[in-house]
This record gives structure tokens, C-alpha cells and sequence, in this order.
DNA sequence: CTCTTTGGATACGTTCGTGTATCGGATACA
DNA sequence: TGTATCCGATACACGAACGTATCCAAAGAG
């Protein structure tokens, strides 16, 4: 059962300690992977005993569920929220300076949302969330992008705008992948916004 | 100590053996995630017991890393073979058609080389090893480009060669976390396609 | 302030996996 | 075929984490 039985008190209490128990928790997994990451020591790190736990989760799937939909939304908040800025058409190449400023930027976050996908990989159902919040994201992408057009345009062999926005979260994933094995943030922040401006723009643009 | 003592004695039975347990374990693997396998798990698995387990490895991550590294040689060569088919000169797209026929083919083996990320991510020294790894194979797609050079010309968003044979992989990783979640191959295979396509064409090349 | 309800701590018993030490059958080599 | 060596099985002791049942303190309602 996700939810505790919706009783009359939601107590103040509750509250704090479940989101003292998800910030634990978080650290607890970028540290050590879920997985390899025991309830205990998700208690301890948060200053709990076992029972604040159980009284607040079911396990530890549920616990990190709930972790990830939480800063998932808020980094997607933050993305829509840059694609959003200003008026009803900028150009791309402005959109992907403001994307590669927010993202990549937390080695924690990374790590923790690669675990959660490789768990979602062999959990249907989590994967089946994680899809609709991908497909979220990407429609905000879509929107942004056809906003611009006119300004720019895209390259035909993406296909539809839809394909566009795929493929920038597919530039996005790859990038995620090599930052965690080499660590340098910077060049990967450049390098994505090199990657994003080579599939959303014609070759012709050559700022660089 | 990673590799026993190198005594006189070869024996044959001991490579049957350590074979099976590497087999068996990369299905144990696959279905339940590293971190989530017992070192017992796999021994029962290959239909051993534990002893045969601790006289062939020192402990479970010693065989997940010798496992990768068997597999990924094996991707590896199979990659260059593709590649270097054929005279020395080809054009790109008939490169990108070979090798999207190679990869992302078996799920497990996706799923694996996902966990073995995570678990470099958090490990420099292996991280080191798999960094070397992809290198190695940037390498060959960089000469498979330089060889490609004149039939057709790189964008030059992506600068020098070295810079595209990134930015291919890049695309490569982000297709396979896509794969992981939507599991259908066949479009995802098709899609690589496409986003190789365009970047490393200008746009002019409308194929599809 | 009192009383009721709720949240978290403590203290079990139990299961599971580990690593080691020892033993017997298999294997290579003469 | 004999024999020395190797390899894997078995047995054991230990520790870690689990889930539950019970109890005390904190918080909200009146």
C-alpha cells in the first residue's frame, strides 16, 4: 500500500521525519547505490530508529520511489521553467545555453537517478512511470522547440519536432553517461550544448 | 589478488568451471541486478557450491569485473570487425546501417553493462579501466570516419573527427537507456540509425 | 489542562549470507 | 597405474539485516 490509510490526523511530525528519512536517504544512495544500501543505515544516517521507518514505508522500493518522483518534478520544474523565459519565440541556440546551465550540475542526482533506472529497467510498472515522466519533459521540449521555429530550423532527418525532442533527451542520457565515468563537469556541460546545437541546428551554424 | 597464483599446475577443470560460474552469473545478473545477487545465488545458478566460488574469485566484484571485461571484448571486436569491413573507403551511412545491426541486440547484456556503470561510477579505479574501454573503441570509429572522409563531409559543429566518434557513442548510450525502459528493440535500433544519421551528416541527406 | 490518538523507540526471534577450515574425490603426470 | 596435487563440497560459527510486537512520549482536539 503506497499511501497509509488516509485517517483523519496528518500529523506535523509525520512530515518532517519522512522528509528527514528521504534527504537521508538520498545521500545514503548516492554514496553506496541502492541496493547496496540497507534500511538500517538509511535510519541511522537520518537519526531514526528502524521504527520511524516502517512507520513511514513498506520498504525500501517504496521509500525510493517516492524519492525520485520528488526531485524528478523539481528538476523537471526547473527545465520548464528556463524553456518557459521569455517571450513566445527566442532562438535554439539561446534555449540550449539556458538548459546546459541547469543541468549536470548535482554528481548526486546523477547517480541516484541512474539507479533508479536501471531498477525501473527491471520493474515494468516503475518503468512505466518513468516513461510518463520522460514523455513529460520531452513535451515541454516539443513546446519550446516549436515555439522557435521560424527562427531556426530543424533538421529534416530528426523527423517531427517530436522527434527533436527525443533526441535531446537522448543527447542528454548520453552525456549523463560519460560525466559519471569521467567526472568533469565542466566539459560536459560544453560538450552537451555542442551536441544539442549539431542535432537542432542545420550545419551551418558554426559559432564556435 | 586478482589472479591466482600463478603455480605450475594449469588445470582444465578449473576454466570449465570458473566459465560456468562467469555464465551463470551474467544471468543472475541480468535478472536481478548487481547488488541484488548473492554470492550464493550464483553458485547455485551454475550448480556449484560456494567453495568453487571462493577458489576461482575473491569476491563477487572480482567476477563482475572480469565478466564485463569478457563481454565487452567480445562487443568490442564485433564492432570493429563491422567496421572495418571493406575496402577503405565507404561512405557513412552504409557504416551506420552495419553497426546498428550489431548492437543494442541483447537486452541482458544491456542491462549488465548498465550496472556495471553505476558500479564504476562509484569506484575510480574501475571507472579508469571502463574509461579506457570506451576509448579503445572511440578509436576505431574515428578511423572508420577518417577512412569515410571525402565521400562525406562531418558537420563541423562536432569539430575535429575525435569530437564525432564522441558524439556517437554519446548518441549509442543515450539510445540504450531509452531501450532499457521501453524495451522495443526494433525502434530503438531504427532510431540510432537516424540520430547517427544526423550527426554525422550535414542536412542535406534526406534518405528517409 | 486532560485525554485521546499517533509516531517513533526498543527488544525480541528469525532468516540469510558470509568466510573459513577441513575433507574426499578428481586430475594431471610419471 | 600410482601418487602428488588440485579443486570443489560440506560443515560451522558469526554477523547483519529484517519484520514484528510492544511500549512510551509527543502532538492535536476539546
Amino acid at each position: 500500500m503506497a499511501v497509509k490509510e488516509t485517517t483523519g490526523r496528518v500529523t506535523k511530525r509525520r512530515v518532517r521525519t519522512r522528509a528527514n528519512l528521504l534527504d537521508a536517504a538520498f545521500a545514503v544512495f548516492a554514496a553506496k547505490g541502492f541496493g547496496r544500501v540497507s534500511i538500517e543505515e538509511v535510519c541511522e544516517a537520518a537519526g531514526y530508529s528502524r521504527g520511524a521507518f516502517y512507520s513511514n514505508f513498506d520498504s525500501l522500493d517504496e521509500l525510493f520511489f517516492a524519492l525520485y518522483q520528488q526531485r524528478a518534478d523539481l528538476i523537471a520544474e526547473q527545465v520548464s521553467g528556463v524553456l518557459a523565459l521569455d517571450g513566445p519565440d527566442l532562438d535554439v541556440p539561446d534555449a540550449v545555453d539556458r538548459v546546459t546551465e541547469v543541468l549536470l550540475l548535482d554528481r548526486d542526482w546523477l547517480l541516484v537517478k541512474t539507479d533508479f533506472l536501471v531498477h525501473a529497467a527491471r520493474a515494468p510498472a516503475v518503468a512505466q512511470s518513468l516513461l510518463e515522466h520522460r514523455a513529460r519533459l520531452r513535451g515541454a521540449i516539443a513546446d519550446r522547440l516549436a515555439r522557435a521555429r521560424g527562427h531556426t530550423e530543424l533538421p529534416a532527418v530528426l523527423g517531427d519536432i517530436e522527434g527533436a525532442a527525443h533526441a535531446v533527451v537522448a543527447a542528454y542520457d548520453g552525456v549523463t553517461t560519460q560525466l559519471l565515468l569521467d567526472r568533469d563537469a565542466e566539459h560536459a556541460r560544453a560538450w552537451l550544448k555542442q551536441l544539442l546545437t549539431a542535432l537542432l541546428t542545420d550545419g551551418s551554424d558554426t559559432t564556435e
